[in-house]
DNA sequence: TCACGTGTTATATTATACATATAACAGTAC
DNA sequence: GTACTGTTATATGTATAATATAACACGTGA
């Protein structure tokens, strides 16, 4: 799986690494039970430091979606019913959407463009 | 406008304040050409710097959500086009729907809650 | 047994962001 | 002039981000 850091985003490493890779379990380009890149490799990979890459998967974890192995390292493991994950969803959606409809977007125009994100999942 | 301010939040002050005062627009608690308090009224009101208000003034300015007014300070006026905004707003919800689909959340369960929390726009 | 690759932990350093404090400035209104 | 706007400048303390070096516990396989 190919990451992409932007280094001069005000967005931090870590957060721009899980995002891609919660981006990769989305569409299926990383499968359950598949192995990432130990976090010495990746950050070779990326050109980042081991840590970053740690910070990363502690926090991947910690959100349920890899589980460690001793053996393997980072596997993917999404835990489907992360209750804290669903509430912290629903938060962040009212902050995007108090946002969307100060700029006049319909409740169709955000069906829409939930649709047109969701159809890159399939 | 009651503002309330959550000081163990790992959310900065700033950005609390933006996200409330956007709500606020949302709502229309706040409607376009009144004035928010001063920044030295407001920081006085929830107990914090004046500067922290001033960041938070600044970038709702940045983001077309309110403008200055040498006389009467910020005042709300929303420039619905932003462009730079909706685009920003798309990018913001890949990253929540890469979420939901790992959640198995569907788009008819999507489509609820964008209804849900629209409906409190009404 | 022994070397190697896992994540994990510890400590330290540099840089940046957040929040605060104090002070001053340029306009506008009464 | 006085009082109120936002704005700018400088400084300080704290927290986070990212880096670097080092060591540890565990599992694998030669």
């Amino acid at each position: 799986m190919l990451i992409k850091i932007d280094f001069n985003s005000d967005e931090a490493i870590y957060q721009q690494l899980c995002n891609q890779i919660i981006l990769g379990i989305a569409t299926a380009d990383l499968e359950e039970g598949q192995a990432l890149p130990s976090v010495r490799q990746m950050a070779d990979d990326i050109g980042i430091n081991m840590h970053t890459v740690n910070k990363a998967y502690s926090i991947l974890r910690q959100e349920g979606f890899v589980k460690m192995d001793r053996r393997r390292g980072a596997i993917i493991s999404v835990d489907v019913d992360a209750l804290r994950a669903r509430a912290q969803l629903e938060k962040d959606l009212r902050k995007l959407l108090a946002q969307a409809r100060c700029r006049n977007m319909t409740r169709l125009e955000l069906h829409r463009m939930v649709d047109s994100i969701y159809d890159d999942y399939e």
